[in-house]
DNA sequence: TTAATTGCAAATGTTTTGCATTGGA
DNA sequence: TCCAATGCAAAACATTTGCAATTAA
Protein backbone atom coordinates (compact mmCIF):
# COMPACT_ATOMS: atom_id res chain seq x y z
CA UNK A 1 0.00 0.00 0.00
CA UNK A 2 2.70 2.91 -0.80
CA UNK A 3 2.10 5.79 -1.69
CA UNK A 4 3.49 7.15 -5.30
CA UNK A 5 3.99 10.50 -6.87
CA UNK A 6 2.43 8.87 -10.01
CA UNK A 7 -0.73 8.54 -7.88
CA UNK A 8 -0.59 11.39 -6.51
CA UNK A 9 0.27 13.63 -9.90
CA UNK A 10 -3.16 11.66 -11.47
CA UNK A 11 -5.21 12.40 -8.49
CA UNK A 12 -4.06 16.21 -8.68
CA UNK A 13 -4.42 16.42 -12.44
CA UNK A 14 -8.07 14.83 -12.49
CA UNK A 15 -9.33 17.70 -9.85
CA UNK A 16 -7.72 20.31 -12.45
CA UNK A 17 -4.50 21.41 -10.87
CA UNK A 18 -0.66 21.00 -12.04
CA UNK A 19 2.36 18.74 -10.93
CA UNK A 20 4.83 21.93 -10.44
CA UNK A 21 8.63 21.32 -9.48
CA UNK A 22 7.59 22.74 -6.02
CA UNK A 23 4.80 20.26 -5.63
CA UNK A 24 6.80 17.50 -6.72
CA UNK A 25 9.60 18.71 -4.11
CA UNK A 26 7.26 19.28 -0.96
CA UNK A 27 6.17 15.72 -1.95
CA UNK A 28 9.13 13.75 -1.84
CA UNK A 29 10.22 15.53 1.77
CA UNK A 30 6.74 14.10 2.92
CA UNK A 31 7.47 10.51 1.58
CA UNK A 32 10.92 10.53 2.81
CA UNK A 33 9.64 11.76 6.23
CA UNK A 34 6.86 9.65 6.58
CA UNK A 35 4.93 9.70 10.27
CA UNK A 36 7.21 12.34 11.52
CA UNK A 37 4.23 14.64 12.13
CA UNK A 38 6.09 17.84 10.15
CA UNK A 39 5.04 21.60 10.90
CA UNK A 40 4.74 23.66 7.56
CA UNK A 41 7.89 25.42 8.71
CA UNK A 42 9.54 22.11 8.97
CA UNK A 43 8.52 21.22 5.21
CA UNK A 44 9.70 24.27 3.93
CA UNK A 45 13.49 24.25 5.67
CA UNK A 46 13.85 21.00 4.03
CA UNK A 47 12.29 21.54 0.95
CA UNK A 48 14.46 24.65 0.62
CA UNK A 49 17.77 22.79 0.73
CA UNK A 50 16.30 21.50 -2.51
CA UNK A 51 14.43 24.20 -4.28
CA UNK A 52 15.63 27.24 -2.74
CA UNK A 53 13.71 29.40 -4.37
CA UNK A 54 10.65 28.22 -2.45
CA UNK A 55 8.07 30.57 -0.98
CA UNK A 56 6.49 29.41 2.55
CA UNK A 57 3.20 30.45 1.01
CA UNK A 58 3.63 28.13 -1.56
CA UNK A 59 4.22 25.32 0.89
CA UNK A 60 1.58 26.37 2.90
CA UNK A 61 -0.60 26.27 -0.21
CA UNK A 62 0.32 23.20 -1.56
CA UNK A 63 -0.13 21.13 2.54
CA UNK A 64 -3.77 22.57 1.78
CA UNK A 65 -4.71 21.27 -1.14
CA UNK A 66 -2.89 17.71 -0.56
CA UNK A 67 -5.03 17.98 2.70
CA UNK A 68 -8.31 19.07 1.20
CA UNK A 69 -7.29 16.37 -1.76
CA UNK A 70 -7.47 13.74 1.46
CA UNK A 71 -3.92 12.92 0.41
CA UNK A 72 -2.41 14.37 3.59
CA UNK A 73 -3.85 14.53 7.24
CA UNK A 74 -3.62 17.71 8.56
CA UNK A 75 -3.26 17.67 12.38
CA UNK A 76 -3.21 20.15 15.28
CA UNK A 77 -1.30 18.72 18.92
CA UNK A 78 -2.28 21.76 20.78
CA UNK A 79 1.23 23.48 20.32
CA UNK A 80 0.27 25.97 18.33
CA UNK A 81 1.44 24.50 14.82
CA UNK A 82 -0.37 22.26 12.26
CA UNK A 83 1.25 19.01 11.30
CA UNK A 84 1.19 16.90 8.27
CA UNK A 85 1.25 13.49 7.20
CA UNK A 86 -0.09 11.29 4.44
CA UNK A 87 -3.17 9.66 5.52
CA UNK A 88 -3.40 6.12 5.28
CA UNK A 89 -4.99 5.24 2.53
CA UNK A 90 -8.08 2.32 3.01
CA UNK A 91 -8.27 3.92 6.69
CA UNK A 92 -11.40 6.12 6.99
CA UNK A 93 -10.02 7.19 10.18
CA UNK A 94 -7.38 9.35 11.01
CA UNK A 95 -5.21 7.63 13.53
CA UNK A 96 -4.44 7.86 17.50
CA UNK A 97 -1.42 9.23 18.37
CA UNK A 98 0.59 8.90 21.94
CA UNK A 99 2.08 12.18 22.72
CA UNK A 100 5.19 11.58 24.88
CA UNK A 101 5.19 14.31 27.86
CA UNK A 102 9.14 13.75 28.44
CA UNK A 103 10.76 13.85 25.43
CA UNK A 104 7.87 14.87 22.78
CA UNK A 105 8.25 12.28 20.43
CA UNK A 106 4.65 11.64 18.78
CA UNK A 107 3.56 7.94 18.17
CA UNK A 108 0.96 6.38 15.74
CA UNK A 109 -1.44 3.59 16.81
CA UNK A 110 -2.37 2.39 13.31
CA UNK A 111 -5.39 -0.10 15.11
CA UNK A 112 -9.13 1.60 15.09
CA UNK A 113 -9.90 1.15 18.71
CA UNK A 114 -12.68 3.10 18.78
CA UNK A 115 -15.53 0.99 16.81
CA UNK A 116 -16.88 0.35 20.51
CA UNK A 117 -16.82 3.78 21.52
CA UNK A 118 -18.75 5.04 18.04
CA UNK A 119 -21.71 2.62 18.08
CA UNK A 120 -22.44 4.08 22.17
CA UNK A 121 -21.88 7.90 20.42
CA UNK A 122 -24.31 7.21 18.00
CA UNK A 123 -26.61 5.10 19.74
CA UNK A 124 -26.84 7.16 23.40
CA UNK A 125 -26.28 10.84 22.12
CA UNK A 126 -27.83 10.55 18.36
CA UNK A 127 -24.90 11.75 16.76
CA UNK A 128 -23.52 10.61 13.32
CA UNK A 129 -20.03 10.15 14.09
CA UNK A 130 -17.77 10.89 10.28
CA UNK A 131 -14.31 10.71 12.01
CA UNK A 132 -12.51 11.13 14.85
CA UNK A 133 -8.86 12.46 16.71
CA UNK A 134 -7.68 11.08 19.61
CA UNK A 135 -4.30 11.69 21.43
CA UNK A 136 -3.03 10.45 24.63
CA UNK A 137 -0.57 12.12 26.26
CA UNK A 138 1.96 10.19 29.02
CA UNK A 139 5.05 8.66 29.36
CA UNK A 140 6.45 6.29 26.42
CA UNK A 141 8.31 3.31 26.81
CA UNK A 142 11.73 4.58 26.58
CA UNK A 143 11.52 7.61 28.66
CA UNK A 144 9.67 5.08 31.66
CA UNK A 145 13.53 3.29 30.91
CA UNK A 146 15.12 6.40 31.25
CA UNK A 147 13.11 7.46 34.79
CA UNK A 148 13.99 4.46 36.15
CA UNK A 149 17.61 4.39 35.78
CA UNK A 150 17.98 7.82 35.86
CA UNK A 151 15.60 9.05 38.69
CA UNK A 152 15.45 12.49 37.53
CA UNK A 153 14.58 14.90 34.62
CA UNK B 1 -20.71 19.73 43.07
CA UNK B 2 -21.08 23.54 42.34
CA UNK B 3 -18.19 25.63 41.54
CA UNK B 4 -18.27 28.87 43.57
CA UNK B 5 -16.62 32.02 43.41
CA UNK B 6 -15.32 32.08 46.85
CA UNK B 7 -14.09 28.22 46.38
CA UNK B 8 -11.91 29.35 43.62
CA UNK B 9 -10.49 32.69 45.67
CA UNK B 10 -8.90 30.54 48.16
CA UNK B 11 -7.34 28.23 45.33
CA UNK B 12 -5.99 31.79 44.24
CA UNK B 13 -4.84 32.68 47.80
CA UNK B 14 -3.54 29.71 48.56
CA UNK B 15 -1.10 29.90 45.83
CA UNK B 16 -0.21 33.96 46.64
CA UNK B 17 -2.46 34.90 43.96
CA UNK B 18 -5.00 37.41 44.57
CA UNK B 19 -8.85 37.68 43.15
CA UNK B 20 -8.69 40.94 41.03
CA UNK B 21 -12.32 42.60 40.16
CA UNK B 22 -11.39 41.66 36.80
CA UNK B 23 -10.21 38.21 37.49
CA UNK B 24 -13.53 38.01 39.45
CA UNK B 25 -15.66 39.23 36.60
CA UNK B 26 -13.72 36.88 34.01
CA UNK B 27 -14.95 34.26 36.75
CA UNK B 28 -18.52 35.50 36.74
CA UNK B 29 -18.34 34.79 32.91
CA UNK B 30 -17.35 31.90 32.84
CA UNK B 31 -19.61 30.36 35.45
CA UNK B 32 -22.71 31.87 33.04
CA UNK B 33 -21.37 30.37 30.45
CA UNK B 34 -20.81 26.48 31.72
CA UNK B 35 -20.30 24.26 28.40
CA UNK B 36 -20.27 26.53 26.33
CA UNK B 37 -16.57 26.09 25.08
CA UNK B 38 -15.78 29.91 25.29
CA UNK B 39 -12.68 31.12 23.59
CA UNK B 40 -10.66 33.96 24.99
CA UNK B 41 -12.04 36.41 22.87
CA UNK B 42 -15.30 35.57 23.57
CA UNK B 43 -14.39 35.65 27.60
CA UNK B 44 -12.69 38.94 26.41
CA UNK B 45 -15.90 40.21 24.55
CA UNK B 46 -18.62 39.87 27.67
CA UNK B 47 -16.09 40.91 30.48
CA UNK B 48 -15.88 44.29 28.40
CA UNK B 49 -19.56 44.76 29.18
CA UNK B 50 -19.46 44.34 32.42
CA UNK B 51 -15.34 46.06 33.11
CA UNK B 52 -15.05 48.08 30.17
CA UNK B 53 -11.41 48.64 31.05
CA UNK B 54 -10.47 45.46 30.92
CA UNK B 55 -7.22 44.62 28.13
CA UNK B 56 -7.23 41.76 26.38
CA UNK B 57 -3.84 40.85 27.90
CA UNK B 58 -5.68 40.21 31.05
CA UNK B 59 -8.00 38.00 29.74
CA UNK B 60 -5.87 35.87 28.15
CA UNK B 61 -3.57 35.90 31.84
CA UNK B 62 -6.23 35.21 33.84
CA UNK B 63 -7.78 32.04 31.86
CA UNK B 64 -3.79 31.05 31.67
CA UNK B 65 -3.82 31.03 35.33
CA UNK B 66 -6.97 29.35 35.77
CA UNK B 67 -5.91 26.76 33.70
CA UNK B 68 -2.73 26.39 35.61
CA UNK B 69 -4.20 26.08 38.23
CA UNK B 70 -6.54 23.17 36.91
CA UNK B 71 -9.60 25.06 37.46
CA UNK B 72 -10.13 25.57 33.88
CA UNK B 73 -9.57 22.84 31.26
CA UNK B 74 -7.89 24.72 27.84
CA UNK B 75 -8.88 22.71 25.14
CA UNK B 76 -7.96 22.75 21.26
CA UNK B 77 -10.47 22.09 18.50
CA UNK B 78 -8.33 22.33 15.51
CA UNK B 79 -10.27 25.46 14.58
CA UNK B 80 -6.98 27.96 15.61
CA UNK B 81 -8.11 29.11 18.29
CA UNK B 82 -7.45 27.71 22.08
CA UNK B 83 -11.13 27.39 23.99
CA UNK B 84 -11.92 27.10 27.74
CA UNK B 85 -14.59 25.94 30.70
CA UNK B 86 -14.00 24.59 33.97
CA UNK B 87 -12.26 21.16 34.62
CA UNK B 88 -15.11 19.22 36.02
CA UNK B 89 -13.99 18.16 39.74
CA UNK B 90 -13.47 14.63 40.27
CA UNK B 91 -12.87 13.75 36.89
CA UNK B 92 -9.73 12.67 36.20
CA UNK B 93 -9.72 12.73 32.25
CA UNK B 94 -10.79 15.04 29.81
CA UNK B 95 -14.52 14.46 28.53
CA UNK B 96 -15.03 13.88 24.96
CA UNK B 97 -16.67 16.65 22.68
CA UNK B 98 -18.75 15.89 19.61
CA UNK B 99 -18.60 18.67 16.95
CA UNK B 100 -21.18 19.26 14.54
CA UNK B 101 -19.48 20.09 11.12
CA UNK B 102 -22.97 21.78 9.95
CA UNK B 103 -24.18 23.63 13.23
CA UNK B 104 -20.73 24.10 15.17
CA UNK B 105 -22.36 23.24 18.10
CA UNK B 106 -20.02 21.08 20.74
CA UNK B 107 -21.76 18.79 22.92
CA UNK B 108 -20.07 17.46 25.84
CA UNK B 109 -20.00 13.43 26.32
CA UNK B 110 -19.42 13.19 30.07
CA UNK B 111 -18.52 9.52 30.49
CA UNK B 112 -15.38 7.97 30.08
CA UNK B 113 -15.54 5.39 27.76
CA UNK B 114 -11.75 4.96 26.75
CA UNK B 115 -10.37 2.55 29.79
CA UNK B 116 -10.53 -0.58 27.41
CA UNK B 117 -8.88 1.54 25.50
CA UNK B 118 -6.56 2.84 27.79
CA UNK B 119 -5.10 -0.49 28.77
CA UNK B 120 -4.69 -1.70 25.27
CA UNK B 121 -2.21 1.08 24.68
CA UNK B 122 -0.79 0.58 28.19
CA UNK B 123 0.26 -3.37 27.29
CA UNK B 124 0.07 -3.34 23.57
CA UNK B 125 2.70 0.05 22.99
CA UNK B 126 4.02 0.30 26.63
CA UNK B 127 3.19 3.83 27.03
CA UNK B 128 1.38 5.23 30.38
CA UNK B 129 -1.31 7.12 29.50
CA UNK B 130 -1.73 10.39 31.79
CA UNK B 131 -3.93 11.95 29.54
CA UNK B 132 -6.45 11.94 26.89
CA UNK B 133 -8.16 14.11 24.13
CA UNK B 134 -10.77 12.67 22.42
CA UNK B 135 -12.99 14.49 19.66
CA UNK B 136 -15.78 13.07 16.94
CA UNK B 137 -16.74 14.99 14.06
CA UNK B 138 -20.03 14.77 12.52
CA UNK B 139 -23.96 15.11 12.43
CA UNK B 140 -25.46 16.34 15.70
CA UNK B 141 -29.34 15.01 16.14
CA UNK B 142 -31.13 18.26 15.53
CA UNK B 143 -29.16 18.69 12.15
CA UNK B 144 -30.25 14.81 11.44
CA UNK B 145 -33.61 15.96 11.76
CA UNK B 146 -33.24 19.31 9.92
CA UNK B 147 -31.44 17.71 7.24
CA UNK B 148 -34.72 14.82 6.55
CA UNK B 149 -37.05 17.74 6.57
CA UNK B 150 -34.97 20.35 4.58
CA UNK B 151 -32.83 18.16 1.77
CA UNK B 152 -30.53 21.01 1.48
CA UNK B 153 -27.99 22.83 3.17
C1' DT C 1 4.12 48.84 52.05
C1' DT C 2 5.10 46.02 48.23
C1' DA C 3 4.89 42.36 45.21
C1' DA C 4 1.27 41.04 42.18
C1' DT C 5 -1.52 42.79 38.63
C1' DT C 6 -3.10 45.73 35.15
C1' DG C 7 -3.64 48.22 30.50
C1' DC C 8 -1.52 49.43 26.68
C1' DA C 9 1.23 48.96 22.83
C1' DA C 10 4.60 46.54 20.67
C1' DA C 11 6.37 42.04 19.59
C1' DT C 12 5.82 37.34 18.33
C1' DG C 13 4.66 33.32 15.66
C1' DT C 14 1.71 31.02 12.46
C1' DT C 15 -0.96 31.24 8.54
C1' DT C 16 -3.29 33.81 4.74
C1' DT C 17 -3.73 36.99 1.02
C1' DG C 18 -2.98 40.52 -2.84
C1' DC C 19 -0.66 41.04 -6.82
C1' DA C 20 2.44 41.15 -10.55
C1' DT C 21 5.10 37.54 -12.77
C1' DT C 22 5.97 32.89 -14.36
C1' DG C 23 5.13 28.48 -16.31
C1' DG C 24 2.70 23.82 -17.03
C1' DA C 25 -0.89 21.75 -19.84
C1' DT D 1 -2.20 30.40 -25.23
C1' DC D 2 -4.04 31.06 -20.61
C1' DC D 3 -5.36 30.06 -16.27
C1' DA D 4 -3.17 27.92 -12.38
C1' DA D 5 0.64 28.58 -9.55
C1' DT D 6 4.49 31.09 -7.71
C1' DG D 7 7.39 34.39 -4.76
C1' DC D 8 7.31 38.19 -2.26
C1' DA D 9 5.78 41.35 1.00
C1' DA D 10 2.10 42.81 3.57
C1' DA D 11 -1.86 41.56 6.22
C1' DA D 12 -4.35 38.94 9.34
C1' DC D 13 -4.85 36.16 13.04
C1' DA D 14 -4.16 34.53 18.07
C1' DT D 15 -1.25 35.02 21.74
C1' DT D 16 2.65 36.86 24.59
C1' DT D 17 5.58 40.25 26.62
C1' DG D 18 7.84 44.73 28.36
C1' DC D 19 6.92 48.33 31.15
C1' DA D 20 5.27 52.07 33.88
C1' DA D 21 1.29 52.77 36.71
C1' DT D 22 -2.01 50.78 39.91
C1' DT D 23 -3.85 48.00 43.63
C1' DA D 24 -5.09 43.97 46.70
C1' DA D 25 -3.47 42.07 50.79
Amino acid sequence: MEIKINNVKEQLHSAGFKLTPQREVTLKILLENKNSHLSAEDVFLRVKEEYPEIGLATVYRTLELLSDLQILEKMNFGDGVSRYDFRKTGTKHFNHHLICVKCGKVQEVEDDLLSDVEKIIEHEYGFMVMDHRLTFHGVCRECQLKEDTNGTD
